[in-house]
RNA sequence: CGGGGUGUAGCGUAGCCCGGUAUCGCGCCACAUUUGGGAUGUGGAGGUCGUCAGUUCGAAUCUGGCCACCCCGACCA
């Protein structure tokens, strides 16, 4: 706890590393590229877990659970998926561990014990859950299959960073079947709409809807849609993906429905999903040099309540005090608790509430006992204002919104200023390297240049932004006509 | 996976070049005094020097393999 964190200025990777461990969030695990959770960082993970499933089931899902192994036959059943997977799939191999002969108390893998088929750990479920759908769909009447997991994965990444790209992950993933194309589509469009709303009022962090171009696509997609977020460092952070998997899956799997004319389709598909990255984009979005800043809604512990006093008697008075105040404040749902460690002391207190990014604290001494009043302060802004005891609740909850608004607008604010137009390619890379953030360009379409201006300034192009206003320009690197802007940015 | 770096108490480090079992700070435990922004004093505990092997009478120190982490590149959510 002594540990001061990095400076933001001074080493941005090095910030967020001391984040993410001093603030108690997760830590790296003895496995290679794994990361464990810990308490304060998984409570966070379950409050939006809470928010996102019940938002799930609002729109008529239900969850499930889906095997971890994925025999490999299965896996490679829809070829472009498996292809795009292939690079980063764990194996499971073997079934069995025996003694080694040759150095006691050590194990090896048993050689008799080879598995017939390999088993894939999973770094994405389609392939197992298509082939399970197989066996539940047979006609209009039973879609749509509107079904959710929440699971771990794992995709074997060469290099990782604690939330925002590690080995193993925690994510819901949804697949949903369904009778015709444009029902599909809708769900599409209705998840992404669910993850911009969860990002936009849960997490406080403004979100650019958009589709992936060709080369940025889901494996095994017909159009991936994406909801991208900016980084107070100006790159570009994706932060759920919603797939439009057309027949793909079906096809792959056989899955047909016998329609209400009693003739036989293949059904039409969707996935959808959302990870512990998401705590990436919110230690991103709103922490300081201080430490990690939390949106209310999605903080475990919204108030502190902080005793300063003299002497055990001292702490009996306070404590009888903030007791009265905690019951009043959790009577309005908000989620409270009382500091009464006895051997640190208030500041040193004050140090590390504001670490752990507790949105509000709340000071109560011998002259707030006198007085009646309470000395509040808020993590966004670091301001204190005290305020009668009275009032407490009324004041609490409201400045609870307050504070999830003005991170919205910091965050909106800020995205709003790193959005650039551009109209030539010497302008692209200046404000890329001088400026970094959003940058709107004119982009011919293809492929090729795509993959050129990725190599030549690391920018890839985000997504092209839905609702996207029609503009005549010529594409910056190409010079070829262009009938909109698409989002480029340096991405994690 | 390629290039570079690092690994010594819970954390941060000195020692390594020039071999002789380890320094300092924070933290931890006890007691006392403290308590409105990271307390102070006194006493105390804590180490197979990342790991495995080699060289040597003797290895934190020299050599090699492995592991982990950090930075840069390729890949990716």
């Amino acid at each position: 706890m002594s540990k001061v964190i990095t400076p933001q200025e001074q080493d941005y990777s090095k910030w967020y590393n001391d984040i993410v461990v001093e603030a108690d969030l997760a830590d790296h695990s003895a496995v290679r590229g794994c990361m464990v959770i810990k308490p304060h960082g998984y409570a966070i993970w379950e409050k939006m877990q809470q928010a996102l499933d019940k938002m799930f089931k609002d729109t008529g899902h239900v969850n499930a659970y889906f095997p971890l192994f994925i025999p490999k036959s299965l896996f490679e059943a829809e070829e472009k998926n498996a292809e795009g997977f292939a690079k980063e799939c764990a194996v499971v191999t073997h079934y069995r561990l025996k003694s080694d002969p040759q150095n006691k108390g050590k194990l090896i893998v048993d050689p008799e014990a080879r598995l017939e088929e390999e088993l894939i750990v999973r770094p994405t479920s389609e392939a197992i859950i298509w082939n399970t759908y197989k066996g539940w769909i047979q006609s209009y009447r039973d879609l749509p299959l509107l079904i959710n997991q929440w699971a771990n994965v794992v995709r074997w990444e060469m290099r990782t960073r604690l939330f925002l790209r590690t080995a193993e992950f925690l994510w819901q993933e949804g697949h949903t079947a369904h009778a015709t194309k444009e029902e599909a589509l809708i769900e599409t469009k209705q998840m992404l709409d669910v993850y911009a709303h969860f990002a936009e009022k849960f997490m406080a962090v403004p979100v650019i809807k958009g589709v992936k171009t060709a080369n940025e696509r889901f494996a095994g997609a017909d159009d991936t849609y994406c909801i991208e977020a900016l980084m107070q460092d100006g790159k570009a952070l994706q932060a759920g993906t919603s797939h439009f998997l057309g027949q793909n899956f079906a096809k792959a799997f056989d899955v047909k429905f016998a329609n209400k004319e009693g003739k036989l389709d293949y059904v039409w598909a969707t996935s959808w999903g959302v990870s512990t990255r998401l705590m990436g984009a919110l230690i991103m979005s709103h922490s300081d040099n201080h430490g990690l800043v939390i949106p209310p809604k999605l903080a475990p512990t919204q108030v502190i309540i902080v005793p300063i006093y003299k002497g055990e008697e001292g702490l009996q008075k306070i404590s009888v005090y903030a007791g009265e105040l905690k019951k009043r404040l959790q009577e309005k749902n908000i989620s409270v608790k009382f500091d009464s460690r006895d051997s640190l002391r208030p500041g040193f207190k004050f140090a590390e509430h504001e670490l752990k990014g507790i949105p509000v604290r709340i000071g109560i001494g011998e002259r707030d006992l006198e007085n009646g009043t309470l000395e509040i302060a808020r993590r966004d802004t670091l301001s204190k204002a005290s305020i009668k005891m009275e009032e407490a609740e009324t004041y609490i909850e409201k400045l609870l919104e307050e504070i999830q608004t003005n991170l919205y607008n910091k965050a909106a604010e800020r995205m709003k200023n790193m959005t650039t137009k551009v109209d030539t390619y010497q302008e692209f890379k200046k404000v890329l390297d001088e400026k970094s953030g959003f940058v709107l360009a004119h982009w011919d379409g293809t492929s090729e240049t795509e993959e050129k201006i990725k190599e030549e300034t690391k920018a890839t192009i985000r997504c092209i932004p839905l609702n996207n206003p029609e503009e005549r320009g010529v594409c910056i690197y190409s010079g070829k006509p262009s009938t909109q802007r698409v989002l480029f940015a340096r991405a994690y």
